[in-house]
DNA sequence: CGCGAGTTTGAATCCCGTCAAGTTTAGTGG
DNA sequence: CCACTAAACTTGACGGGATTCAAACTCGCG
């Protein structure tokens, strides 16, 4: 199932590029990383279930995890999808000894654990240690904040349109994007079922988006603008 | 419109007992106290809209107000609302100098009024500041969390539901419950219109809940959990 | 080449938003 | 304390957008 791994370089390097632990001086830096396991999950892992009691709080290193919650029927609702450099179930921190949500590895994905108690510890230490736990909570809270509005004000299509202009590389009248995930993590992510989803992307092929696969070509991004 | 008050005895012990500052050990709140500016507003005065410069950060003391965005259609959605003892906007402590949605008093308030500046800098100082602000930050995040998964989970008269049980004052099979801001509020919050929220109370009859004005009567609490 | 997961499409349904009207409530001033 | 008015709320009718279910299709991988 899950693999406890050894520390290696190349997740160490991809580790501190991390805005959490970019942000933090060497010393603190250093005393994180003594405290950090690597783990690798497979495919539709479960990390972790909503309930359980909890003990850390985690980093992604490589690939995608589900936040989801499920209701009493069994549906289930993504809350967010953390890539690399995210981090999830740091406001554990502060308060509360069971997760909120399961998690759930999209692929095969690597991720960074931190005991909640020994991060607790060293933030009343290392000054820049809550600073980086505040940047982030504060990231994250924006992100969510974010979510909400667009949930309440936003329709499928203006949704997707939104989700492709925040990806595109900046400038330029037209642009190519290559999803990095399933688009049924991608429907998920933006609270929507697959099929709406799928029915999103085509309602915006008159706007000039055209989609093959994980890629989509957005011919005019002054004109997904408009939706 | 707004005024600025001097902080009075009053003020100052209901911001000492907000969660944000009751953390505080006894040097923090006195420096604390200092910064603070007390201001009271007007039913349906701005604070502050979306994009403005922002050099503040709030707390409730007194009243209800709404935290909201705007569609290119001037449709209004509403994020969050904060009543006594909330503090808002301090996700930009951490970054950012402008403000990420729209703010309204939702009746007569008054508010404490913190500069984003000098919180920053004495959070470098006091130890407690930056818990404080942890603690706050994360409190916020998990109820935000918590709202899109309701939002993407439940339907209106679950969301009702799920509202009056989290406000029921504890045991009994039966409670009573008094609204303390306007149903259109309340609507706002849920994320739905006034008429459906209406519609939700009057589904939500056949599981005893009894209606009038903004007194809510739950006969049958376990009943209510069933929905 | 063929299997299976992922995706798309269609049809039916449901939930909620909007508009319009009627009703109740609350706040004001006599 | 009551009457009056404006705001808040409720109710009905309608439409649109999204979910669900089912089936066809496509793509990636063995």
């Amino acid at each position: 199932m899950n693999k406890i791994l050894k520390l290696n370089t190349r997740d160490k390097t991809t580790l501190l590029r991390t805005p959490f632990m970019a942000s933090l001086g060497a010393s603190a830096q250093a005393r994180m990383l003594e405290i950090a396991t690597v783990m690798s999950y497979e495919a539709r892992d479960i990390l972790f279930r909503e309930g359980e009691a909890a003990d850390s709080f985690y980093c992604v290193l490589n690939g995608y995890v589900r936040l989801f919650r499920l209701n009493k029927d069994g549906r289930e609702a993504d809350i967010r999808i953390c890539g690399p450099g995210d981090t999830f179930a740091e406001c554990l921190l502060a308060m509360g000894d069971h997760y909120l949500y399961n998690s759930q590895a999209a692929e095969t994905i690597t991720v960074a654990r931190f005991e909640l108690q020994k991060v607790r510890a060293l933030a009343e230490q290392e000054k820049d240690v809550a600073k980086a736990i505040i940047q982030c909570l504060s990231n994250h809270l924006r992100n969510t904040m974010d979510c909400i509005a667009n949930d309440r004000l936003q329709t499928a299509p203006q949704r997707v349109a939104h989700y492709l202009l925040d990806n595109c590389p900046q400038e330029g009248s037209s642009a190519s994007i290559r999803l990095p995930f399933q688009k049924s993590l991608l429907a998920g992510k933006l609270g929507l079922a697959p099929e709406a989803l799928s029915r999103a992307f085509s309602s915006l092929r008159r706007a000039g988006v055209t989609v093959r696969g994980r890629i989509i070509q957005i011919s005019d991004i002054s004109a997904l603008k408009q939706i």
